[in-house]
DNA sequence: ATTTTTTTAGACATCCTTGTCTAAAAAGTC
DNA sequence: GACTTTTTAGACAAGGATGTCTAAAAAAAT
């Protein structure tokens, strides 16, 4: 019986729900690519490498298979901030490095990643179209993620590192200024590369503490 | 003959040259909405309040009638930039307070306007498949235009107004900051409204300025 | 008023896509 | 090894879109 476990461990993971996963892969490149509208069933069929029958199998609908696209992507995207989000510096040494690091990481992870450029895409391009579609995304994203960042910076602040009076805003701003040198990059679609968005988040760092810095990080010179 | 040019120019407008700016305009609209692969001639053409036929006279192809929407959409936003940037305040009075009203102006005229959320929009979604149709875009665009602010900083910076290192970091980060607040708006499409923009015009230049700012702007109190 | 151009409505062929269906093959289960 | 479920390839009907064509109507020009 361990046996049969064992096996079934080992062949299933290219036979149902590696099948479905490989399915929501396909899908999710070619929705980013062509638009709800430009993509077509053979065409995720062929890139998941599976027959048409088996994507109308998994998911009944051209317009649910989409649906299933943005919530898997959502919530990964989600569960990717929340995670780098846990590598805030609470108790900063240096806090313009451990800022700067941290930039690097949010940029990395969750802006400039696949996920983030397939989220951020698929809301330009169909966020017009099915807006009950992505008010999770804007209630869980905006409202939660941002909030709970904005938390964090709240929490420096009191405990002496920055002097910030309204934390929502510079949540704001501090995701604002560490994607300002990546915007035209991002809106073709192509990554920055590590040297980009290390330069990126030290620019943004430098201003953001200008701003927002004790005495230490105020002066000018 | 005075009556007959009279009732040309009277009937003309929505005979040969307005026939054609309203397919553009109708072909914008539509593009901007259901992009490329989604959009349909027939929509587009009844939109115009013209027949299919009108609408392949005037532009050969379905491709070439988007090329003519993104050109002459991004001549417009390109002059309305400049036309904005005309008005970018040289000679401060009250620095803040004027900075505050062209962040206003840029936002209003430049970025949420209409033609701005189509561009943007049209970049974002078709922005891959097409990258030599906005290379036009990105050399006009963030080349020369973002280069033209940098300047204006760096006048002000020069006639001892602020205190900047690199102009260029300091457009994209004025740019960025003047939309942080609006993002999300943007992304699903609607237009905020003039208290929203003020407000985020006035948050961006107060941070701004602390980075920024001369001695008179950086106390935080 | 006549002539020439533009526009129109609609029919039309062609192609593409969706979603269903079927019979055969593959995989998994007992 | 026998049985059941999933998968596959391909045919298929139905609908939609593009782009062409034609004959009639409208508009412009002379």
């Amino acid at each position: 019986m361990a046996l049969t476990v064992a096996s079934a461990d080992i062949c299933a993971p290219r036979s149902h729900a590696a099948k479905r996963s490989s399915i929501l892969e396909a899908a999710t490149h070619v929705f980013c690519r062509e638009g709800f509208a430009g993509a077509n069933i053979d065409m995720i069929a062929a890139e998941a490498g599976v027959s048409r029958q088996t994507v109308y199998n998994h998911h009944v609908d051209k317009e649910q298979l989409f649906v299933a696209v943005v919530q898997a992507l959502t919530e990964r995207v989600n569960a990717g901030f929340f995670a780098t989000l846990a590598t805030f510096p609470d108790h900063p040494g240096k806090l313009d490095e451990d800022l700067v690091a941290f930039a690097v990481r949010l940029n990395r992870n969750c802006i400039c990643s696949g996920d983030g450029k397939f989220l951020r895409k698929l809301i330009h391009t169909e966020g017009e179209r099915y807006p009950e579609l992505f008010a999770a995304w804007r209630e869980q994203g905006p409202g939660k993620a941002w909030a709970a960042l904005a938390a964090r910076f709240a929490r420096l602040a009191h405990a002496g590192h920055l002097d910030i009076d309204d934390p929502d805003v510079a949540a704001r701003q501090f995701q604002a200024l560490i994607t300002a040198d990546l915007h035209v990059s991002m809106m073709l679609g192509d990554q920055p590369d590590d040297e980009r968005i290390r330069q990126a988040a030290t620019n943004a760092v430098r201003t953001f503490l200008r701003a927002y810095g004790k005495a230490a990080f105020s002066p000018q010179a």
